[in-house]
DNA sequence: CCCACCGTCAACCGTTCGGTTGAACCCAGG
DNA sequence: CCTGGGTTCAACCGAACGGTTGACGGTGGG
């Protein structure tokens, strides 16, 4: 029989965690490192160059220039290259992001927290066209199906962010070409999605649910 | 000559990452891992008794049980292990992280988006007695040095945290056993301390510094 | 077709916040 | 000794916020 490896990308802005993750992806026999890259754009265009039969994505992108993030990533390289299988790898794992990755089409989502074997069986599962959980994201996504927490609209959350940049409401209202009484509306509600009671405090539950970043 | 290795402890709350630096160092002939852990107990105890020649310590540590960060732990360890060298491994560098490493007693910084002979270097530094830091994080202390931003009093700190927190002035006022108007006038200085002139913009001002965490 | 939901806005209310001025106390350092 | 910084508080003001009620149009699913 061939020996057939599977052949890695690595998505990560850390260099420092690429070069260890690349260490140890080497220590197994079937899979293998073809590449890597820090940034969005990079992963795009080497997913196509190297058709990849797994790539491992974080989530969290500082890329300097652009921003795109771990998600959008994942999204632009499902259309440029379909077949790809990209796994998450990354180090928070809130509801939010598992569920924002796999809708976007992730086939794997492993928490860095993990043991290396998640790791290694999850670039397996997806390099054989199944969908690779780690036991923990497993579980944020079960208690999402059975427990919906409730769902900003995208009108919202685009009020949240502005609010997080410590906008007035009058502020908000002239920047999305509104009026204070709709941005006051809205922000009832999200006090009420978000179980607060005041601004600081959606803002707070926003950024911990993943829904806005600071800065 | 003897082929005396570098003994390095590591700590980091992400397993999957201590795999690959463990992977990564075992590449380097005058390395040697002989321990890691995810939280700072262990971290203060396993340095006690294994006696590594650098401790490489990521600042933020998610221990479920307390919540010590990297600071806290390099502290303890350098009071329970005194001759100890601990060299920071880590994702961010704001000046209010580097300055608050260094000042608990570390003898190096090194950012994990930075080259592996980077940290290569700094723990060898570190070995030798001396004190390596990164380019990135050096380039911040001597920004800070010769730009000192305004320093938080404690009161002021512990003010901010609360207000991130979504309290209300009179809420942090009981909290802290004080007066309504004594959190104003705080909340003044803070804000003209932040460059913010609200208090949502102070809180993501100073969550940016690195002086509170959200949640 | 109609209901539900989203998004928009108005008017009104009490509360809180943002900011200023002025003042008092303590403590460490020159 | 006394100057400066940190901390505490008071009184005052206008502006912004938090919350409610009610309303209207659009859109999509049952």
């Amino acid at each position: 029989m061939t020996p057939l490896r599977i052949r890695v990308l690595l998505v990560d802005d850390h260099r420092m965690f690429r070069a260890g993750v690349r260490a140890l992806l080497e220590g197994e026999p079937d899979l293998e490192v073809v590449g890597e890259t820090g940034d969005g754009e990079g992963a795009i265009r080497l997913t196509a160059e190297l058709r990849p039969g797994v790539v491992l994505m974080d989530l969290r992108l500082a890329g300097e220039g652009g921003g795109m993030d771990g998600v959008e990533a994942t999204r632009r390289i499902l259309t440029t290259t379909p077949g790809a299988a990209v796994v998450v790898l990354t180090s928070y794992g809130t509801e939010a992001d598992v569920v924002r990755a796999m809708t976007a089409g992730a086939r794997g989502y492993v928490l860095k927290a993990g043991a290396p074997d998640e790791l290694f069986q999850a670039v397996r599962t997806a390099a054989g066209g199944g969908v690779g959980l780690a036991p923990d994201a497993a579980a944020r996504v079960v208690s999402r199906l059975t427990n919906p927490e409730p769902v900003l609209t995208e009108r919202e959350v685009e009020v949240i962010r502005l609010v997080a940049r410590g906008l007035s409401n009058r502020a908000i209202a002239t920047s999305l070409f509104l009026t204070e009484a709709t941005i006051k509306t809205h922000l009832v509600r999200l006090y009420r999605k978000l179980g607060a009671d005041n601004r600081v405090g959606a803002v707070s539950e926003a950024v911990r649910r993943g829904l806005v970043e600071l800065h």
